[in-house]
DNA sequence: GTAGGGTTAG
């Protein structure tokens, strides 16, 4: 066996190989060489060994300096990668393709972009592991355009693409919304016959399924030679993304019934998709899955599992998961917080969030959006601006986010001027957002001159967003300016602004019943209408009016009546009522903001049918319980 | 020597 290099006797070498060759038992010298060349090739001090190698206590070979580059790689240890790729450019060694594609691809995982870069231009000559190395850097340093850039010029060049150059472009075209430029590879990889490796298929299908393009990603799916988890994985959390929980469960069984086991990326996907849709029995079916497969809770799946509880209604399951999780970590700590003040529960959300200071756990800016959002929702003013100010404290600088959850909050408490006075004074650029929460307060405490001077900002910053005309529209009919109103709507119209159709949905044995507004295609629909008809007489006994204000049609007095009994949440409601066991708790999602009319109802209707009913609109929950909500009508 | 899939705010 030929050794790899020398350790010369007559100089002193690193005291721990000392020690190490002492009490090696073997004498063959041979053998004791590798022992040492193992020894410190598996040293942490890589530049010890380079010092070595400087006083002539070690000869190296190209591959000592392979195996120490591969170390730093793994490491991620930018400043002696730096040092050992130095120290080969001023060895006896001629640039090696070989060793000058692991120095590439050390400085893309150490984050160096700039210096992977340099090392590839000044190559002599470039393979398709040199290409893709950068290109990979590229991708995975929130680059995916320059990867993109790499392929064209590559393929001018002459090299060949192969199944890892597909893969890596794949998800730079995911990544960057390339979807055209991502067509046109898919087309390219075709030719090269790569589309059927399993690698390069999950990256394809992967950037399909997030343009929402299933037919797509199944095709390409179908047509894999192989799938394993990672296929499987990529076409459920595609599902799960669209909040097509169904087709997510659906995925989920074949691939069990095809014989792979799910994995943690498995159920954070599923789990997310509960999460979207509220199906809480689902998400509960999914929980005992993974516990009777042996998955522990780890926090990636903890925190995702948290999530669904908590959105789908059940903030008791989600504090359980969360008082369970042997290692919390900022996401943990985010997801309770939000859960709590999602839930409405100002205070509970301050004084958890004391707790995660206490344990010292370093707050970001999304757990102050948390916190500071629990504090909107829950009306509490003083302590929002001195969370605000807390920012500070911790070195984070307040984004946008935050400054339209302070306007949010003196909105709602009706501190409207002091809202337009905050904004003015903002040291950044209010966005749309930050209008538009202007906007939600006027409506709210129906200032149409300040409504409307927000709405022009809005209409300015994000024309293509259907709420806030309206809003607008909302705040001249509840004040009685049907004319304008009207105008708003004409307006909408015209710029070919689309309203979002409000629906409401509610999960009974196991599946989601939608009901959209103004569409009777369910089954049941003359049953559900004559029941709400019932209940409406049984809730005006005890003191419910319509409150016409809230049907924002310019329609008859008798029509605006009737159409109020159509909001889709009254539907889901009746429906729930219907089929589900008495005494069971009703929980319904909806798509856009609680309306009035339907709040003053649903509380009615908790204390005349004795039931907990639990509503999450776009903002927050309601749980309605004996005539009274937890938002106390504030939200 | 080069590759693919998952969570938190609004």
């Amino acid at each position: 066996m030929k050794p790899f290099f020398l350790l010369r006797a007559t100089r002193t070498p690193h005291p721990s190989v000392l020690s190490s060759v002492s009490s090696l038992s073997s004498d063959s010298s041979s053998s004791l060489i590798l022992q040492t060349k193992h020894l410190l090739r598996k040293s942490q001090d890589r530049l010890h060994v380079l010092s070595l190698i400087d006083s002539g206590s070690l000869q190296p070979r190209l591959d000592l300096y392979s195996d120490l580059i591969k170390q730093c790689t793994n490491l991620k240890k930018l400043r002696e990668g730096m040092a050992v790729h130095q120290h080969f450019l001023s060895s006896r060694f001629n640039p090696d393709i070989f060793l000058l594609n692991s120095v590439v691809n050390m400085y893309c995982k150490c984050g160096s972009l700039e210096d992977a870069r340099k090392v590839f231009d000044e190559m002599p000559e470039r393979d398709v592991v040199t290409w893709t190395a950068l290109m990979t850097g590229y991708a995975q340093n929130e680059q995916p355009l320059d990867a993109l850039r790499l392929f064209p010029m590559m393929l001018g060049l002459g090299v060949p693409p192969n199944q890892f150059t597909f893969a890596t472009l794949f998800k730079a075209a995911g990544a960057a919304n390339g979807y055209e430029i991502g067509e046109q590879v898919h087309a390219v990889c075709v030719k090269f016959g790569c589309d059927l490796d399993v690698y390069v298929g999950s990256s394809l299908l992967d950037m399909y399924a997030r343009q929402e393009r299933m037919l797509e990603a199944c095709l390409v799916f179908d047509r894999l030679e192989s799938k394993n988890e990672v296929s499987w994985n990529a076409l459920i959390a595609g599902y799960a993304r669209k909040v097509d929980g169904e087709n997510a469960m659906m995925k989920f069984r074949e691939m069990q019934r095809s014989g792979f086991k799910a994995t943690h990326f498995t159920y954070s996907s599923l789990f997310s998709a509960c999460a979207g849709t509220g199906a809480l029995e689902q998400g509960k079916w999914v929980h005992a899955h993974m516990v009777k497969s042996g998955q522990k809770l780890i926090a990636f799946i903890g925190n995702t599992l948290l999530d669904m509880y908590a959105k789908a209604g059940s903030i008791q399951d989600a504090r359980k998961v969360f008082d369970r999780l042997d290692k919390r970590d900022v996401v943990s700590w985010n997801s309770m917080l939000k859960a709590c003040a999602h839930h409405g529960l100002g205070k509970e959300t301050i004084s958890l969030f004391e707790e995660m200071r206490s344990f010292g756990i370093q707050p970001n800016h999304i757990t102050f959006v948390c916190v500071l959002s629990a504090c909107s929702h829950a009306g509490l003013l003083a302590e929002g601006q001195h969370y605000l100010k807390m920012m500070k404290l911790y070195k984070l600088e307040p984004e946008v986010e935050h400054y339209v959850t302070v306007v949010d909050l003196l909105g709602r408490a009706g501190l409207l001027e002091q809202a337009q006075k905050f904004i003015d004074e903002m040291p950044i650029e209010p966005n749309a957002a930050v209008w538009g929460a202007l906007l939600g307060a006027c409506r709210m405490h129906k200032n149409v001159e300040l409504g409307k001077f927000a709405a022009e900002r809005v209409f300015q910053l994000d024309p293509h967003d259907s709420g806030p005309p309206v809003l607008l529209s909302n705040i001249y009919a509840s004040t009685g300016r049907w004319t304008e109103a009207a105008g708003v709507r004409k307006m909408m119209k015209e710029s070919g602004v689309k309203k979002e159709p409000a629906c409401s949905w509610v999960e009974v044995e196991n599946s989601v019943h939608m009901f959209v507004a103004n569409d009777d295609s369910h089954p049941q629909i003359e049953e559900i209408l004559k029941f709400w008809e019932e209940i409406n007489v049984k809730i005006k006994e005890v003191g419910y009016v319509p409150d016409k204000n809230h049907v924002l049609l310019f329609v008859d007095e008798e029509e605006r009546e009737a159409r109020l009994q159509y909001h889709c949440e009254k539907i889901a409601l009746a429906f729930a009522l219907l089929n589900m066991p008495p005494g069971a708790t009703i929980r319904i999602m909806k798509n856009i903001r609680v309306c009035g009319d339907c709040h003053s109802a649903i509380k009615l209707v908790s204390k005349v049918m004795e039931r907990e009913i639990i509503v999450r609109d776009k903002n927050r929950f309601h749980h309605f319980s004996k005539g009274s909500c937890s938002c106390g009508d504030y939200w």
